[in-house]
RNA sequence: GGCCCCAUCGUCUAGUCUGGUCCAGGACACCAGGUUUUCAUCCUGGUAACGCGGGUUCGAAUCCCGCUGGGGUCACCA
């Protein structure tokens, strides 16, 4: 065995290995009580995932939970893009849109755009934050573990590699890379290297356990056996996830790594990094993962299975979305790994009238959700306040001020959580229904330009002002708000009258609706303007002339005007879609009216 | 399969570290009732959980062990 002994190089503290001197004036070091840098370092080869955005949120909350006492608080955005094949830059745009969207900053970072401000920057001198960027830095770091002996370059191809595993798996003794290119003499080793023959390098790891300090966790100790020589350098010359975060966390200052239990096993790899590199460990804190209701995981494929079900349910057989050949969608749908570009998946799911999972964040913007909401549901998805409100009820419901203030690892569980949509939804409604009517009128607004542009075109901001005390009390997303005036988008002369309701308000009992019906509509004519509270005041005069109760008069008119029993109050039914169609509906109606109950009699 | 993490109502959780105040509290959902011109909102009440088995103890949701169950991870992905 050619086992070393670990121990630190002797590069002295983190800073000094950095290439700017910025970094040794700056409090970094993760010893230091009074600095809190966490990061959130997503890879670009797709959406941002929800589970991502909780942890950018946890991570940012915590760096602001600092700045707020008055201690050095900074959260950053760094692009882990070391994998040349999947990144792509269309995503990094994608993933800083949405994290801005969700009203979560950084202080480095890529820049963007966002709200007439500038999110991101590198005020500290410690970028860049793409790591396809940072390869020279990288570089400089694996040299000085080859040359302390920390790391070996080694030959073997993937393909030998593979078949090695192989034969382990078969023999049922678990795969370790074997070390053989130790057996190759360290000289020879390091002019193959020089000469540019192809390789990777690997770290060598050390021969004894190692304890990770997990502020959520407690103490996790593998055993060295756990462990092989694993690749920091690729044979691409890209260094592995393994290599770079380690680098950049503590080139950037990181103090604290929040991030998904998912990464736990790789941490005692990330600390054996550190200490052949002589750098001080960050403050660990690996949070729970989150599932779907039946357990499974939160996947971005759930989209595409749900699609793929309700396409074999319809027994379509040839693509119905332009764009996508026959071929292309017989492969898709037999394929259960393969995945349709979003827009096309949309496209799908609309034709078929099925309601896609939420999954990413983009997801769950078209689909009406606040980021107030969602943020405030992620943000308790694991973690507990443990605080009472003035009712002794559990604080539940908080804003981003409130997380920020708050948030810390006591109340962090350790159980895995599942994704209740229901409740999600249960937040976003009341989201909705606490803003004033002016915000809930521009968000609609804004949401509709992007999402539904018939409902900006059906409507003016002066109209949505007006809907807003009828909608937002009504919807659970921004999206369903459309459903709740849906018989403003119907032609008067097509509006279908439920049967059952027409009778019932209309023809049944003593005092007849329908007659009430015939008397109001000649009074509509003097309401002016046609305002909801003057259509109320009327209604209401009118019951008092007549003697009747309001259901006698307002359920008529409701079914009148939408076809059905059920509407927002009568005066902004009534409202919205004005003065000339309803005479025009409740005329309609009658003659309906009219012609059925002679029919009954 | 090896290793690692986890385990309270259907779901998210409080309580566990510092055993008794817990025949287990809150929220969402559900059920019943009330307010209301319909619906929604809102209000009141209700159903519902300590995975199993052993210990330790006067006493265990709380401590220990085992089992079962769920999850993660075993890449030249991150």
């Amino acid at each position: 065995m050619h086992l070393l002994r670990l121990s630190p190089l002797p590069a002295g503290p983190r800073g000094s290995l950095g290439r700017f001197g910025l970094l040794n004036s700056h409090p970094m070091s993760a010893s230091d009580p009074n600095t809190v840098i966490t990061r959130f370092a997503p890879s670009p080869t797709g959406h941002l995932h929800i589970g991502g955005a909780r942890t950018a949120l946890l991570c940012w909350a915590y760096a602001q939970r600092a700045q707020k006492e008055g201690r050095n608080g900074r959260f950053l955005l760094r692009i882990e893009d070391t994998d040349q094949t999947r990144s792509s830059e269309s995503s990094t745009q994608g993933i800083l849109k949405d994290l801005a969207w969700l009203g979560i900053d950084w202080a480095d970072g890529p820049t963007v755009e966002h709200n007439n401000k500038t999110i991101g920057g590198d005020e500290r001198g410690v970028g860049p934050y793409y790591q396809s960027q940072r390869l020279d830095l990288y570089n400089e770091h694996i040299n000085k573990l080859i040359e302390s002996d920390h790391a070996y370059p080694a030959f073997e191809t993937p393909e030998e590699l593979e078949a090695k595993r192989k034969v382990a798996i078969e023999a049922k003794t678990g795969y370790k890379y074997d070390r053989s290119a130790l057996d190759i003499p360290r000289e020879e080793r390091m002019q193959r290297m020089a000469a540019g023959e192809p390789h990777v390098v690997r770290l060598k790891m050390p021969d004894s356990p190692i304890t990770v300090h997990d502020q959520i966790l407690g103490d996790v100790t593998v055993g060295p056996d756990e462990f092989d020589d694993f690749i920091i350098r690729k044979r691409d010359g890209f260094p592995t996830y393994h290599l770079a975060v380690v680098v950049d966390d503590a080139l950037m200052g990181v103090t604290h790594v929040l991030r998904g239990q998912e990464h736990l096993i790789n941490t005692p790899r990330h600390i054996a990094i550190q200490q052949s590199l002589g750098f001080d460990s960050p403050t660990y804190a690996h949070m729970p993962l989150i599932f779907n209701p039946d357990g499974s995981k939160m996947s971005k494929r759930d989209k595409d299975k749900t699609a793929k079900r309700a396409v074999k349910e319809a027994k379509l057989e040839s693509s119905p979305i332009e764009g996508l050949s026959d071929a292309d969608f017989a492969k898709w749908l037999k394929d259960k790994t393969r995945q349709l570009p979003s827009d096309q998946l949309i496209a799908l799911a609309g034709m078929l009238g099925v309601h896609l999972p939420e999954i990413d964040v983009e997801d769950f913007r078209r689909a009406g959700y606040l980021p107030e909401a969602l943020n405030n549901y992620l943000a308790l998805l694991g973690w507990n306040p443990k605080s009472k409100n003035d009712d002794g009820t559990d604080v539940e419901r908080f804003d981003m001020d409130y997380l920020a203030s708050h948030y810390g690892f006591e109340g962090m569980g350790k159980g895995q959580a599942k994704f209740d949509r229901v409740k999600l939804l249960s937040f976003n409604a009341d989201a909705i229904a606490q803003l004033s009517d002016e915000d809930f009128a521009s968000r609609w607004r804004d949401w509709a330009s992007s999402y539904d542009p018939a409902l900006c075109e059906r409507f003016n901001a002066n109209d949505m002002l007006m809907l807003a005390p009828a909608v937002k009390t009504r919807c659970k997303t921004l999206a369903d708000g459309r459903d709740v005036i849906g018989f403003a988008f119907v032609q008067d002369d097509a509006i279908e009258f439920d049967g059952k309701a027409l009778h019932k308000a209309l023809l049944k009992g003593e005092a007849k609706g329908l007659e009430m019906l015939k008397r109001f509509k000649d009074e509509l004519a003097t309401i002016d303007p046609f305002t909801p509270e003057n259509i109320e005041q009327a209604v209401k005069d009118f019951c008092e002339k007549h003697e009747v109760g309001m259901g006698k008069v307002a359920q008529p008119i409701r079914v009148a005007v939408t076809g059905g029993p059920v509407s927002p109050p009568l005066g902004q039914t009534l409202a919205i879609i004005g003065k000339h169609a309803v005479i025009a509906r409740i005329a309609r109606c009658i003659e309906v009216a009219d012609a059925g109950g002679a029919a009954k009699e």
